[in-house]
DNA sequence: CGGGGGGTTGATGAGTGTCAATACCTGTGG
DNA sequence: CCACAGGTATTGACACTCATCAACCCCCCG
């Protein structure tokens, strides 16, 4: 069972051996129309992996890079240790997603990449893959649609960490995790979270206690229902406002 | 005269139509080798566009995204505009820098570029190197290398918004400025800031008073002199130090 | 039933932002 | 050449947000 959310897929349950083509994920994880037989030759190389669990790490800072990986279902953190052994988690993964785009210029992960929920990925070898793309140059594109959205996204979040307070971060993440997962066939207002307060806070750039706080407080507004790892939206539009937009 | 170092280089004066293979840049600005047949096609899609005058813009947010940009000379800084009217620098790029990537997907650019010091940059039109890119794949890996780069360097600076105090910010960002003026042949501990302290404040997440406060204490304890926008680094190792690296 | 991790709540203080006054540069025009 | 104006940087006093520390609770799991 997934756990972002109440209304699961049942489509996305045999995750497997289903090819890209027939992934339900094909509209989010490729940017733009792929040919056929680009889908045909990716699904040639992809390395279907399965069941990574809780706690568990898909690759380490300072690994060798070997492939990039796309997100079938779960949730995954990236992060970086600071010298004082603190961790800036770089973003949060869902299913659909692409990570260890950093690495391909150095060769080496610039960040880690955590399981914080059950997770199923596909692999893509990268050595494969940019063979492939010589001959079809369509497939490199799509990777340049993907790191660009990538860049867009992190400037986002540049512009949250310098520059919002700490009720307008907490209301940005929560409407950024509400659209994402609307995109992907889920129910915008009622999240369950992947991660834990701590990871919230490591991303935020906020202690947990304020995490905590803030969203005692959008309760008490009734801008939501927080328990635990379960929020329910009540005021979606109000909390964006609160965002500055998301 | 380039602002940024007191030794510049000779060699880049005559900007407006050195061919990519005789461009000074020309290691900083292709991450791997390029073929000849490579870098003449390149040459001969790049517009080459002169002096552009400081406190001008090359783009602005929610502008169509026509062309990447190489810069040869000067110093632009990208950033986006908070809903209050604040302005949130994305990052200052030097010579041998690409910028406008986060806008190849969307068609949109995501954020505004704007001249900080005298600057040439070269236009290359992103529609010619995508068709040309179909019939030579190497310079589309060449893009990505260059986004995976970007992408790595964003991470650096997510983690220095998200957990480091005002001092070490300040010296991570000289740190940074050192390292990059080094790669294209500037003197390392003799720097001329190409950006006013608002715009380093806009960066960093940090009130400009701050930032001369900051200065203020480096400089009595030894490490730097800063005067102004010159600014002598004395103790660059341990500078480092304080930055937890940069 | 008991233990432990995760989450909440409260009190306090440090680190920065904000506001204001002042000094300093740079370019402009007389 | 000097005087002036406008932007830019510095310095000080104060306020406020948020981190820190500590106690406590809740809930899940063994």
């Amino acid at each position: 069972m997934n756990s972002f959310v109440s209304t699961y897929k049942k489509s996305v349950n045999n995750l497997e051996n289903i090819s890209c083509k027939h992934c339900a994920l094909y509209r989010i994880c490729l940017p733009k129309e792929a040919s056929e037989c680009e889908l045909y030759a990716l699904d040639n190389i992809i390395d279907r992996q399965h069941n990574l669990k809780r706690n568990t790490w898909l690759f380490n800072e300072g690994d060798p890079f070997k492939a990039i990986y796309a997100i079938k279902s779960g949730c995954i953190k990236t992060y970086r240790l600071t010298p004082k052994g603190k961790e800036q988690v770089c973003g949060f993964y869902l299913p659909g997603d692409i990570i260890a785009l950093d690495a391909i210029e150095t060769g080496i992960h610039t960040c880690s990449a955590k399981i914080i929920q059950a997770t199923h990925v596909c692999a893509i070898p990268y050595k494969k893959f940019e063979t492939l793309s010589q001959a079809m140059p369509g497939l490199q594109q799509q990777l340049v649609r993907i790191m660009s959205r990538e860049i867009a996204s992190q400037q986002w979040f540049v512009t949250l960490l310098g520059k919002k307070s700490a009720e307008e971060r907490v209301a940005a993440i929560l409407c950024n995790l509400s659209d994402r997962l609307e995109v992907r066939g889920y129910s915008p207002n009622e999240l369950i979270l992947g991660m834990s307060r701590h990871d919230l806070g490591d991303y935020l750039g906020l202690a947990i206690e304020t995490i905590s706080r803030v969203l005692g407080r959008f309760h008490q507004d009734g801008l939501l229902t927080a328990k635990g790892k379960h929020i329910q939206l009540h005021q979606p539009d109000q909390l964006r406002a609160l965002a500055g937009y998301s």
